[in-house]
DNA sequence: GTCATTGCAAACGCTTTGCATCTGT
DNA sequence: ACAGATGCAAAGCGTTTGCAATGAC
């Protein structure tokens, strides 16, 4: 059984990480797996789709990428940015906008603290219909 | 092509709705699709799971019911009229605690009405070391 | 009688995995 | 050289759909 504390194994630095990686810098919003590899095919870089999987699956878990389900059961990702934050996902367009809340993250504390958990961390998404979408509609 | 303001067929009163129905009221989690099907398999009620599937989509269409995305990418479904809560999971035994917070609640609502986001859900979820696994290791 | 509903099985889309090969370090 | 990474193809999973049969109204 692995030791919780001890680090994942090295992530090594090959094409395919490196073009992923520039790949998620191009954009600031979520794309799906599924794009991401299309993206370096269309760019003439050859990853396969289980790489680019398995690539962002270490990412995520090394903490430097975010991942959201969207709405087919997809799964979209995007570089950490820096701070800690929400988002506001239209569940139509995909058209997300960031949110901080601290009120949300010493209420998410506190409510932890109540019930005695301790190294609390959380996720939360919104999902709705974006302005655009909804005149549309 | 369908008038989007026509009202849906009417749902017809079949055996397999009606245990159905009783199934989702016999609880106030979310269920899975999967695990309404099985739960019903098990109590002789035999319905395809086809058919359950068609019926929830008839019943959220309908409004009759609410669902949410799970983990694996599953979709869980509930009655409506059942109580909005979170999860205060423990990372590592995964002892679970239901919290609500109609702080939240309201704060999510907010934020997405200053952005211009309608019909809005959300998800989350807060995971931590629960007071025995803390005191265990 | 009509038309929504059902059941089955096949099809689907996204994701994961087995295995042999390749490549950073 | 060794351990991680890769590619391919096949499997896995939840979900959806085509079609003929059934049942509610």
């Amino acid at each position: 059984m692995p030791d919780a504390t001890s680090p994942a194994a090295p992530l090594r630095n090959t094409r395919q990480r490196r073009a992923l990686m520039a790949e998620l810098s191009a954009t600031d919003g979520f794309r799906t797996a599924q794009e991401l590899h299309a993206a370096l095919r269309e760019q003439g870089e050859s990853v396969g789709l289980a790489t680019v999987y398995r690539s962002l699956q270490a990412l995520v878990e090394a903490g430097e990428v975010d991942t959201v389900k969207a709405d087919g059961g997809e799964s979209a990702f995007r570089l950490c940015s820096s701070q800690h934050h929400h988002h506001l996902v239209c569940r139509q367009c995909g058209r997300t906008v960031e949110i901080t809340g601290p009120a949300v993250e010493r209420w998410a504390a506190k409510v932890a603290e109540d019930h005695g958990y301790v190294d609390v961390n959380h996720t939360l998404e919104l999902f709705g219909l974006c302005p655009e979408c909804r005149a549309s509609q």
